[in-house]
DNA sequence: CAAGACATGTAACTGGTTACATGATTCG
DNA sequence: CGAATCATGTAACCAGTTACATGTCTTG
């Protein structure tokens, strides 16, 4: 249900063709919320359906139309609506923990953890560089772009922490090296 | 694809039935995977039928048969299999990031952001009470033990920095109190 | 001008959520 | 003894993923 809203979000702030929220969903609003170009294709035309935005076509010569979809004032109540609403608690799905928890070979848990941590690295020098960017002075924001700036400095910290568990299970796993297996061995990969 | 998974893990730490299991998801595995007792019924369903675990019926005076299962050895390769793969980028959801982004009424998101932030001490509590019940002595773990130790350590590290984030969040918004709106004052909850 | 990348979509499948069902046990 | 809760499930629906489709633009 929080698709939607994703959008609203994003389209309060800008409004966009569907290819170029898509894009966004890349970045950006896509930290938060990751969604594919199908569902946002998808979700963009029960939105209109329902009158939450509003698509107005540019024809192009040679190209197929484009489609800039805008918030209506409905959809700009729905968004307020279920903004001021409790947020539930959000399940987490790790299929890394799983692994880690079932354990069953140190060799690819740490290949595992070293690509994730080079992930993580880079999300948090993009977050870091778009910080320095946008919120330089932090103390003076008020309203949406003090929400921009909480909602990114939370992702800094989700980071930060990933790598700090990286690094812990990197150093767990490090006195283990050579110890722990017989198929392993040298080979094609 | 993982919460069959999840299961198996699971199971191999300990053999139980369906709703034995549903607990389980309620707490423990559960931390890093979440599932309902429907999905899980479901899914005990298929993976008998294919094989990986096989359940073993209880008749019981008066209640209804106990079914208990336990992996089997195609289950186990299975597992193994899938523990050796490479873990793909897990995406973010989070509802929570969204309404801060979109930043629609700061008393809301004060609100929330309490009430996250009481569950996140909550599970960190836990979390540290298991960690120094089972895990006294971290240096001496092997194997199953070292990654349950491990996982929980990143359980702590999400808690812990989600904590913070919180008390960011608040911190920015204080001196908004009163500021910001309208339509807040006193009334019936 | 053919091959690949860009831009925009539809369709089918699968996993997750919500709503419902049924019998036993406990408690006021 | 009726209401609530435990224990175990089925069914329908909805959101997310994967696979496919189609035309354009760029570039070797």
């Amino acid at each position: 249900m929080a698709l939607e809203h994703a959008i609203l979000v994003s389209l309060v702030e800008q409004p966009a063709t569907g290819y170029e929220l898509a894009r966004r969903f890349d970045a950006s609003i896509g930290y938060f919320w990751s969604a594919s170009h199908q569902q946002i294709y998808r979700t963009l035309t029960r939105m209109e359906t329902d009158g939450w935005i509003h698509g107005t076509v540019h024809p192009q010569a040679g190209k197929p139309d484009k489609k800039t979809y805008a918030v209506t004032d409905v959809g700009r109540a729905k968004l307020g609506q279920w903004s001021r609403q409790p947020t539930a608690r959000e399940p987490l799905r790790s299929d890394f923990a799983v692994k880690l928890r079932g354990f069953a070979s140190a060799e690819s848990i740490a290949r595992d953890t070293r690509v994730r941590r080079a992930e993580h690295v880079d999300r948090l020098d993009r977050y870091r560089a778009s910080e320095a960017k946008h919120f330089a002075e932090p103390s003076q924001l008020r309203g949406a772009e003090l929400g921009q700036w909480l909602a990114l400095r939370g992702g800094i910290s989700v980071e930060e922490s990933s790598i700090a568990w990286c690094d812990e299970i990197l150093a767990a796993l490090e006195p283990l090296d050579g110890v722990t297996d017989a198929n392993e061995g040298p080979g094609p990969r």
